[in-house]
DNA sequence: TATTTTTGTAAGCGAACACTCACTTACTAT
DNA sequence: ATAGTAAGTGAGTGTTCGCTTACAAAAATA
């Protein structure tokens, strides 16, 4: 995967453009600044992307990717509780972001993205794919008998996710200083807790 | 409160700034397109306005006074249940949003703002006033025994807050169409039905 | 009526933006 | 050696941005 779609130089860029916004934000990621950043004339970077916008959608393609087969290979195992898998699902995810938190600026940036075709797109498919999953999981779930239907499928996938998100804003918020694993797992199990009685 | 701190020609201003906003995105709010919104010339809009910058900041202050007031005058009943209370709390928010599009734009880009202090900072006290009241009430209600004390009040306010906003972003995505008053009240009643076990 | 204040405008400023062009260098395959 | 290609550059382009200036009309005040 790594080298199937992307130049060794194109993954240089696009992780410079990721360091980049997470340290000063979207609109200070230009092209003058970026090719600063890689010690390249602006012109070289049309080198390798035709355009800006496709530095961010390469970006966000890169991630994408990488987020699908990791959840991919995680519900793949059938013999496992919906819970578990769940708490697999976010450990894995959380673990993400601490590795790579630039990322998390650009996932939570999607209100920039709102009027840009291409990009809002790419976000809005990101959180429909989880999304999905996770339902997924609930309906197996509430089928096995082991949720209650006391709420819908689509609304405890809601709560999870909106539950989730905020923890990962609060992290950020603290400038990546709160423990975001231990503080997610807490908020999952809770709600897992709830949810199974 | 209305005319006590903006002029009728500032809160025009402000207003076709909210619309654009909500029309086009907050890119697109830029001094030329304002100014041809409101059939004025560039310069006009710095008679009333010194920079940009102090519109969006009007804009803010100007819904920030409006919610301090209405939700004080919600948790001021203090017969109510914390329960009724959030209900309340919510229901007012979600109608605001859904009377005033624009402002949500605002709120929920905090990213965009990160280069920007003071307009980061007046969405960061917003954010933590709002967690403050609801964490109080959470705290009231278990210590009268309404809600278990199986997870900390920090968790549920988290779990709280972020499902709200994934209910205002999901409607966000959807482009307002859901229906966000309808879907902020079935999470709520049951994040609330699960609290009170 | 005379004067001051408020509200407006046309023109244009410097800076920043994404992007292009003509040209050079380094490497590879023939 | 020669030709082709990938990767780089300096010097621009046109456009847009927020904002300022010099001046004028209108409105309020004296």
């Amino acid at each position: 995967m790594k080298n199937k779609d992307f130049t060794e130089r194109q993954i240089e860029i696009m992780e410079a453009a990721t360091l980049r916004i997470d340290k000063f934000g979207i609109q200070e990621l230009t092209i003058k600044n970026l090719s600063a950043d890689l010690n390249l004339s602006e012109a070289a970077l049309y080198r390798h992307f035709k355009s800006k916008n496709e530095i961010l959608l390469g970006l966000l393609t890169y991630f994408i990717l990488e987020m699908n087969e990791r959840i991919a290979k995680i519900i793949a195992d059938k013999e496992k509780q919906p819970s578990e898998l769940l708490k697999q699902i976010f450990t894995s995810q959380l673990n993400t972001f601490v590795e790579k938190p630039a990322i998390v600026s650009v996932i939570f940036s999607e209100g920039i993205f709102q009027f840009n075709k291409e990009l809002s797109e790419k976000v809005s498919a990101m959180m429909a794919l989880m999304q999905k999953n996770i339902n997924a999981l609930i309906i197996r779930g509430q089928n096995d008998g082991v949720y209650g239907k006391l709420l819908g499928a689509d609304t405890i996938t809601t709560i999870i996710m909106g539950s989730m998100r905020m923890v990962v804003l609060k992290w950020k918020l603290s400038g990546n200083k709160s423990n975001l694993v231990n503080d997610g797992k807490n908020v999952l199990n809770g709600l897992l807790k709830m949810l199974e009685k």
